[in-house]
Parts: structure tokens; sequence; C-alpha cells
DNA sequence: ATGTTACCGTAACGCTTGTTACGAAGGGGG
DNA sequence: CCCCCTTCGTAACAAGCGTTACGGTAACAT
């Protein structure tokens, strides 16, 4: 075939360059050369790849989706109850650490990146309703007599708090430890009952 | 003196053309030339008034926060009480119509723009601390009996989730009518005994 | 061994970017 | 009435951008 041939292994790896660069240097910077370098290559790769610079962003965000759901269901198949499993499938959404800290960059970087970028928000959209109905699903095994509007509401509430306390933690992780995240989190599920 | 002379007027024009541009075609678009013309000039009076672009958005930051600050003051002092203080507070910090919608689009869109630019993230650090401890103290007056680590956690939890509700309403309205916020508001308020 | 084909680095293209230099316009002080 | 000084449009600059074209090179089939 080539000199690599190993495309799939090549196109992850360039959409972890996207991934870091967006981290690293925020969606000004995010240009296919800076790319090129993280990855490693130049932008010929880069291009015989991907036909232009949004296809490039667009496979980097599916990417980004693929990793967190499979983290997602990781958690979710190793607990052993469902408010465990909700629990953990929350507390993955937040930014503890520096790597999901780098995460919420990223999601936030490629938000905003939606704005101009009609394929990525609708990419955008489609990965937040499966997450929505990941947690109300997770939600009504956790409490099973709730009516589905309680469920909706429940579960709108839990999924935006943990995402803005992603926001807020990823901008000034400093002023948000992960301690108070934490309690935060749990609080909101004793809270509503969770 | 010149030929218009009214300095401060002119420099919030060329703020709101900031946030035009940055509302309507995203951080990536937002250029000096893409702001003289949603500002109806040429960049010579962009460059003029600004010694360079990152002091334009900086200027544009701190009006943002400005004219949400102005607006949040007058609806606690419109308020009846602490409670009815506290709700519409968090109430104007969703994306519940259009104004809003855009609003919450320009802020992360600065959130973005702040991941490479050091004024930029200590500004928005500046403006979520104060916002903070408005929320604590609303949330005080409203539960005067309440131990301060519990005034922390639910503060944050509301602030967070009203932020996380902004941005997934202004990437999908359609999927987060205003209702719905509403709504989850409400159960959130409920829910801490608010 | 040789031809073929896919891969990918090199280098250039045209365009847009932030920024700078300069000149015209026009009101205020003498 | 003239000068000066601020204002701001015009035009240019170098740098950086996405994208394209091309050539060398490595691997496979024959």
């Amino acid at each position: 075939m080539s000199r690599t041939a190993d495309r799939p292994a090549q196109g992850e790896r360039l959409s972890q360059a996207v991934w870091s660069v967006l981290a690293e240097q925020g969606l000004e910077r995010l240009t296919v050369r800076a790319v090129a370098t993280a990855a490693g290559c130049t932008t010929g790769l880069v291009m015989h790849r991907f036909p232009n610079r949004r296809a490039l962003l667009l496979h980097a965000r599916e990417l980004l989706h693929a990793t967190t759901r499979a983290r997602v269901e990781a958690l979710e198949a190793a607990a052993r109850g469902p408010r465990e499993a909700l629990r953990a499938v929350l507390h993955q959404g937040m930014a503890l650490d520096e790597q999901t800290r780098q995460e919420a960059i990223v999601w936030m970087g490629f938000l905003a990146a939606a704005v101009s970028d009609d394929n990525l928000i609708e990419e955008h959209r489609r990965n937040n309703r499966s997450w929505r109905s990941r947690v109300e699903r997770l939600i009504t095994a956790a409490a099973p007599d709730w009516p589905p509007h309680r469920v909706a509401t429940t579960a709108l509430a839990l999924i935006t708090m943990t995402e803005g306390m992603a926001a807020y933690a990823a901008a000034d992780p400093a002023a948000f430890p992960a301690a108070d995240q934490e309690a935060m989190l749990d609080a909101a599920l004793a809270a509503y009952r969770l």
C-alpha cells in the first residue's frame, strides 16, 4: 500500500492533534499547520487524509464523542446499581483533573466553532440529545416510579449543572477544586432524592 | 476637537459591533475588518481607538459584564423579597429569548477566546467570582440560618446549572424551550428549599 | 527486477489577517 | 483668517492562512 498504511490510526492521531491544539492553544490558533506540527507531520498528510479543514474538525469532534461515550458506558457497566451508575456518569462530566479539564476546554472550543459551522452544530445537537436521553434513562432506572416530566426536568437540571460546572472549573481550576465539585453533585443528587 | 468627538459612544459602538459579530458569525470570523463593517466604519477608526485587536476584545468583554451587571442589579432592586430576587437573577442568566440566547453565545465565544489570552481569562475569572459571591449573598438573604458551606454549595449548583442551561439552549434552542428552562429552575429552587 | 499505485513531504498559490503609515477633513485657538 | 491638532478613511505591508500541484519514495503485484 504505502509507507505506513495505517489509515484509521493516522486519522485518530490527527484528531488527537486537533484535540491537543484546541486544549493548549485555543480555537484561534487551531490551524492546519498547528495540527500537523502537533501530529508530527506536515500539512500534506493532513490534507491528504481530509478534504479540508472543516472535515478535520468534524472528525475530531466525532472522535471526542466516541471516546466520551466509551468511557461513560464502561462506568455504567461497572456500577453496582442504577444510582451509582447515575452518579458515576455525571461525575465524569465535570472538570475534576487535568484530563477532564482539557476535555471541557476542547468541548467549549468545538461549541464556539460550531457557531459558524453547520456540520459541527448538527453533531453537537445530536450528541447533546443522546447524552440527555442517557441521563433520563439512568434516572428512570434509579427512580422507576417518577412521572416522565419529573425525570425530564431532573435530568435537565443535572446535565446542565455538570456541564456548567465543567465550564467554570475549566476556566478557573483554582477556584473550583474537585472536592467542591463533588460536594455540589452529591448535594444536588440528595436534593433531588436520587 | 474632531469630526465626531464622542469618544465613549464610539467605543461602545465598537464593542457592540464585537458583540454582534461574535453572536452572528462566531469567534473564527471575529476580525478587525468584520468589526469595522458591523460598526459602519473602517479599520482605521478601530485601530485608532484601540492599540490592537486584543484590547478591543477585552473592552467588549468588560462592556458585556457591565451590561449584565446593570440588568442584574435592576432586577434585584425591583424584587419584592430575597427569594424573588434570587429567582429573577438566576432567571436572566439562562437563554430564554433571542436576546439572552445571543448573550450566551457571546459569553461562550469570549470564554473560548480566553484560552489563548491572559487578559481575557483574568477578566473572565474576576466576573465569575463576583457573580458567584452575588448569588451567595442572595441565598444568604433568602435563607439566613443556613451554614456557610451549604450556601456555597447551593450557590455553585444554581450558578453552574443556569450557565450550563444557557449553553445548551444557545446551541439548540428548539430542544430547550423557555418553559422547560423555567420549570427546571423552579424545580431546583424547590429541591434546594429556596 | 520492474511497473504501478498509493502515500506524503515540499513548495507554491491566492487570499485574508493584524498592523502601520500617510494624507485628507474639519473644528478650536490665535 | 489661518494654523494646528485630532480624527479617521485609504492603502499598503509582512505574515499567516487554507488549499493545490507536483515529485520523490516505498510497498505491492507481476
